[in-house]
DNA sequence: GTCTATAGCTAGATAGAC
DNA sequence: GTCTATCTAGCTATAGAC
């Protein structure tokens, strides 16, 4: 058993980078390949299934960030409900970084991207916007005004990035964080 | 002058539709030339810049829209200003097919489109913000009010489009346009 | 203005040496 | 496990007939 070139955590790393910023169509293996120091071939060694197969560990592996970084937090009973969204706020801004990076499920969600993943997509989404409506309910938010906010939460986020990006400045992600504080009422960063 | 066999704005419709839905690295010049039924080497001498050229001209062509039907009505003196945003509400429920529809400015904004576009779709988003700027200006609104509101505005169609595409559901953009009216204070559609 | 044909290249993917 | 070399298909773009 050779040991790899590369570390797993640290090839999905650039792997993501790449997806990110071009997208499933625009990434080609070459671009894929460079991001991590390997070859076209050593990458299909490591996912025999090819660029599909990359996109799909890239999700999951993101998929299993966000659950540590949000999910968890935003269901975690032992801390104040205020001082978990200060918490997720931060970690959503360590995310994408601080506006700068493009969300992977807006950077898989042309065509051909939600004709591979849909499922996953949706899912990714929902789960975020269940854990933002746990958060509202332990707040003593009614089921649907709970509803209402986390959904705004995550258009928020989703908009303030692609304005963001359109705008090549995090100014308008900046708001939109800020405006999720103040929906639940907190005011301060 | 031999007669074009596709008139211009049916062209520029086809290949649009092409550019939304899959981005423009997705979007080979054989899907933009099937999109209007003319021939790879046809849309050459229409286009004799190639791809570059087509989605700067669908661009414009947008622009041109986005002029006419939202710009234009948000500025419009003869009309009360709770008007004019219920019809614009209309005008981009249409240009996104209730949230069918992914908006060019996204689809244009990975890395290629960026590299190609950025000055573009910085425009294109900062005068949509200032004509949303102008109607809360003359409802009344401070300065600093009136901007907040008109980026929460493109934060909210942005995201709900995002969200609604990722969830294959039309619902979280339905909810992003309430939540505008309902940011201007008018609670009916 | 539109077409068929094709050039030249790069994409995704595989074979086989080390 | 990683590499070089290579295959085939698809890409952008052009040439030239009608």
């Amino acid at each position: 058993m050779r040991p790899p070139k590369v570390e797993e955590q640290q090839l999905l790393e650039g792997l993501m980078g790449v997806l990110r910023s071009k997208g499933y169509d625009g990434a080609s293996l070459n671009d894929l390949a460079n991001s991590s120091g390997l070859k076209k071939a050593s990458l299909y060694h490591r996912f025999p299934g090819g660029k599909k197969e990359i996109a799909a560990a890239v999700l999951q592996y993101v998929g299993e960030w966000i659950n540590t970084h949000i999910k968890q937090i935003l269901l975690d009973q032992n801390i104040s409900p205020a001082e978990r969204l200060t918490q997720v706020i931060e970690n959503i801004n360590v995310l994408y970084d601080r506006g700068n990076e493009v969300c992977i499920i807006r950077a898989l969600s042309m065509d051909t991207g939600i004709t591979l993943f849909a499922e996953r997509l949706q899912q990714g989404t929902t789960q975020w916007i269940e854990s933002f409506k746990s958060l509202g309910l332990g707040m003593g938010l009614s089921e649907a005004e709970a509803q209402k906010k986390a959904l705004q939460v995550i258009i928020n986020v989703q908009g303030g990035l692609v304005v963001s990006k359109a705008m090549g400045n995090n100014a308008p992600f900046e708001h939109a964080l800020k405006g999720i504080l103040e929906m639940y009422q907190l005011k301060k960063v």
